[in-house]
Parts: structure tokens; C-alpha cells; sequence
DNA sequence: TACAATACCATGTTATTCCATAAGGGTAAC
DNA sequence: GTTACCCTTATGGAATAACATGGTATTGTA
């Protein structure tokens, strides 16, 4: 099951710890017990993905262009890597949300994970119903 | 045989269970215990297809473009991947289908699946006597 | 020492697996 | 041509495992 899919809803407690979805563990790579988040560029919403996709976004920065440059050249996937961290999933499966990420998606207690193949999101749940209600009732 | 054809009603237990029709089965790629699933984005149905199909979809999607881009696009690929989940096919040849889509289809106790090629379609007889009634009596 | 972060444990609920049965279709033997 | 048998399918129930979640202990650190 190579793809995040699907969407699911769980709790956050007071020390910002939440469960991954059993299936989107499931689609990590072999013996990867991390999960990479970012600070949405976008919107109130944290993405995530896997250490293999973050790798590819960093075959984008051309490391050349940056050590000659005087100044850092700020395309997009810098952008990404410096606003990254990786996650520890603990034995349980769970992994503690910073503060500054959940400020950020507007999370207190509810965390909506949202599988869209090769990354996923997480939203808070008002915000999600914002985000997709714009559309269509879900 | 390589087509989903033909309709069959099963029945739907208290706990979501259902039996996949034999032939749609057989028509599943080798060793592919998986039916992936989707609330359908236009009425009161499940869609249903392999996982290779939620594949394809998936590849129509640039992940990158979506952490980078002003506004998160809400592009059909992902519509259909946030609302889509791998369903497993136990031994006995039955899925579970999960609460909120069958609520979305308006299942309770018996489901019709229709075969329509390279995917299917899953209905409460109720709609599926309703929307096939538009057109024509069966 | 006090605080925060991490690892460990315990539990209720939900989902998955396993077993049993009944009905139907097809095949082979008579 | 009819009967007996086997195998697949659909379906129900019960045992088992996994998951999400809350709490406690332990480690590290300021």
C-alpha cells in the first residue's frame, strides 16, 4: 500500500500527541519510523510526508547555485527544507506535534489526517471543514 | 477475465460486512487482495476499482506544485484521493464497508454492486432503483 | 531541583481473523 | 436421464488481534 489515502480524524492531547493513522504508518517505507512535517506554504494546514519524498525535494536545490551565490537564492524548495522537521512515531504510533506547527493549522484538540497519494495534510477540524466546504459538503 | 460486468445484491451485516461478488474477484489483478473505494463525487454511491486505478490517479497529481502553489488546488485527482480507502478482501471473499460511506450511499442492509468495466459501482437498492429508474426499468 | 521531553504501561473499543453452515452449480457416476 | 457427490459462494457468529487513547514513570536538561 504505497499511497497515503483517505481521511481520519483523532485526538490530540495536552502534550500535542496524536496516533498516525494505522494505514499511513502502513505506507511508510520499511523501517522508517519517521514522519516530515512543514508549515503549510499555503494555508492553516501542516503537510506531511515520508524522509524518501523529502530527499527528492532536495535533488531540486541546486547546492552549486547556493555556495557561490551571495545570497541564498529562495526558490521553493529550500523553502520546504528549512521549514521541515522530522517526527519520531513512538512505539504506540503516535507522534508529538510541535506548538509552533499546531499554532500554525489553528490544532488544539483534534488533528484531520488527509491522505493525497504521495504526501498528506493535517488540518484542525474547523479548518478542514473550511478548506474543503468551499467546494462541496462532504 | 478482465472486466467488472453484471449487477449482484449481497447482503451487509451489523458490522459493515459484505461479500465482493466472485467474479469481480476473479477480475482483480493477481494477488491483489485490495478493493479501493470512493465516495462518489456525484451521487449517492460508492465507486470501486483496483488499486493500479488509484495508481493513475495519484500520478496526475504534482505533490510538489501542491506544497508550493498560492492556494491548495483542489484538483479532482485529489478530491478523489483524500475521499478514497483501500478496503482488504478477507478470506472468505468480504470487505468492511466503513460507517461514513455507507451513510453516504444510503446503505443499511443489502448492497448492489454494479459492474461497469474497469471499475464498479456499490448502491443501497434504494438509490440504485431510483437512479436506474430514471432511465429505464431493468 | 524543577521542568520538559521521552519512553513505558494499561484499557476500552473497534476491527480483523477464524470457524461453521447452508444453498446452489457443476460434474461424474450410475 | 437421474442421482450422488464435491466445490464454490454467500452468510452468520465467535474468538482474537490491532488500534487509539489516557495515564504513569523515567530520562535528560536548564
Amino acid at each position: 500500500m504505497p499511497l497515503f489515502t483517505s481521511t481520519y480524524t483523532n485526538r490530540v492531547d495536552k502534550k500535542g500527541r496524536v496516533s498516525v493513522p494505522a494505514s499511513f504508518r502502513a505506507t511508510l517505507p520499511e523501517g522508517d519510523q519517521t514522519i516530515t512535517v512543514l508549515r503549510s506554504l499555503n494555508g492553516a494546514a501542516i503537510e506531511g510526508f515520508d524522509a524518501g519524498y523529502l530527499q527528492d525535494i532536495s535533488e531540486k536545490v541546486d547546492n552549486f547555485d547556493l555556495l557561490t551565490s551571495a545570497l541564498p537564492k529562495q526558490n521553493p524548495a529550500m523553502k520546504i527544507l528549512r521549514k521541515s522537521a522530522p517526527l519520531n512515531i513512538d512505539s504506540d504510533g503516535r507522534v508529538v506535534l510541535p506548538q509552533d506547527y499546531m499554532a500554525h493549522a489553528g490544532i488544539t484538540d483534534r488533528a484531520v489526517f488527509v491522505g493525497l497519494g504521495r504526501t498528506f495534510q493535517i488540518w484542525s477540524p474547523e479548518e478542514h471543514d473550511r478548506a474543503m466546504g468551499e467546494e462541496e459538503e462532504d
